[in-house]
DNA sequence: GATGTTTTTTCGGGTCACCTAATACACGCG
DNA sequence: CGCGTGTATTAGGTGACCCGAAAAAACATC
């Protein structure tokens, strides 16, 4: 399997992983492409039974470009974690270098760079490492869909460099519990509080990119004082 | 620069450091390609100043092909480095991977991985890591020049699969001091003692393969024994 | 120095992954 | 419902890297 497959079936899994639509246009604009190569490179998936897609229509990954896919997001993210933790690098700059090498990893050197790592669980952004960790998906609920009086834990972030370069002046730590102090009108920031009071203003984009867990809903008609939240 | 690129540099490199001739078949043999396509190869590194090529006579490398090629051989070792002292490969099995993982390998990486190692000054097989070491060049003197009587340190093997799985079976050092009792003749092996008084058979083939340091000579006219020495 | 062998190059052709331009389709909107 | 806008596919073409067959040059050997 070429590099170059193997990219365009990670694309695919993260699209589906992260909510989104799975286009033609969307798998063109991530990986730079254009919108022809996706389809002729889609019809090469297909015949090679890891991709189904139908003309105008379905893109999905099969059963077996599905461990592929997952297989290739496991070298990555033992990768970040080798990068951050031992080589020091920013948060924001693993993903790029990750991109790169988890295409020269066997399955040899995935194994002993784990255990090298001690099996990390997660990643340098949250997301969990297929294979290490017992429980299957991330959470999907982001601090943007969140209202005043709730609190979470921040467990992951998008791996996306400019967000992380945004992030990394936050000074926020995964796992923090926040705790939303306000939401301003017309897609303003959001206050949100830490576990050792710092506040801090997160734009609403911003807040998007940020996936929770345990979160704690207010609600209002146990208390009166403040108000709104849903299940 | 494309990997393929990359690595007819780095053939090219390794052919001349080991003195072997630089011919369109070796490198073709090599690198598993048909003669003309290392002869197509030739004229596009040729065109971009890399290399000098004249028909059915020269191929060097020019100073630019040097330098990168040398800073190939850089990253090669630096990996292999980690992947034997870190992740416990074999050595026999270090230069697959470190073949791969050189070309998704940029400048920021190999620094911070050098660091990471503590800039070793060689890499598993004894070879120098071009920028950590203040010697310029390896010792191209082999076992297999040696007679009876001499004495040297084995520094260096060569980093071929099939001689290192031989090798790893001798149970050698690098740094073992080694002494030829005999070389039987015909081809036949060297019988060679290490500093604690073990005996190895090791045949010419291989010696050749095993690159030494500080040489002692042994002089049959100074000294009917054994003497002499030499810089 | 003619002759056979090996090495190198030229030639034509193949594959992979990409492109632009043009065509086909889907979908929302008046 | 038809029509424009955007999206997807087909058609045709490019560059990088590879090949086998055949011609050309170099080399060995007598």
């Amino acid at each position: 399997m070429s590099p170059n497959k193997e990219n365009y079936l990670k694309t695919i899994f993260e699209l589906q992983h992260d909510h989104q639509k799975i286009s033609n246009k969307n798998i063109a604009d991530i990986l730079n492409v254009s919108a022809p190569s996706v389809t002729e490179m889609l019809t090469a998936l297909t015949k090679e039974g890891l991709v189904f897609h139908t003309p105008y229509n379905e893109i999905s990954l099969t059963d077996a470009g599905l461990v592929r896919a997952r297989e290739l997001v496991r070298k990555h993210r033992i990768w970040e974690v080798f990068l951050a933790d031992r080589l020091h690098y920013a948060m924001a700059d693993v993903h790029q270098a990750a991109d790169i090498l988890e295409h020269a990893t066997d399955d040899k050197l995935a194994d002993r760079l784990n255990e090298f790592l001690g099996r990390p669980k997660r990643c340098p952004h949250g997301g969990i490492i297929p294979g290490n960790s017992d429980i299957e998906d991330d959470s999907d609920i982001t601090l943007a869909t969140l209202v005043p009086d709730d609190s979470a834990t921040l467990q992951r972030v998008i791996d996306n460099h400019e967000f992380l370069t945004y992030f990394e002046d936050l000074q926020l730590r995964l796992g923090d519990r926040l705790t939303v102090m306000k939401k301003e009108p017309f897609g303003g920031p959001f206050i949100v509080q830490t576990g050792d009071r710092v506040t801090v203003s997160i734009s609403e984009a911003a807040a998007g990119f940020m996936f929770m867990t345990d979160v704690h809903y207010h609600h209002p008609e146990t208390d009166g004082a403040e108000k709104g939240a849903n299940g």
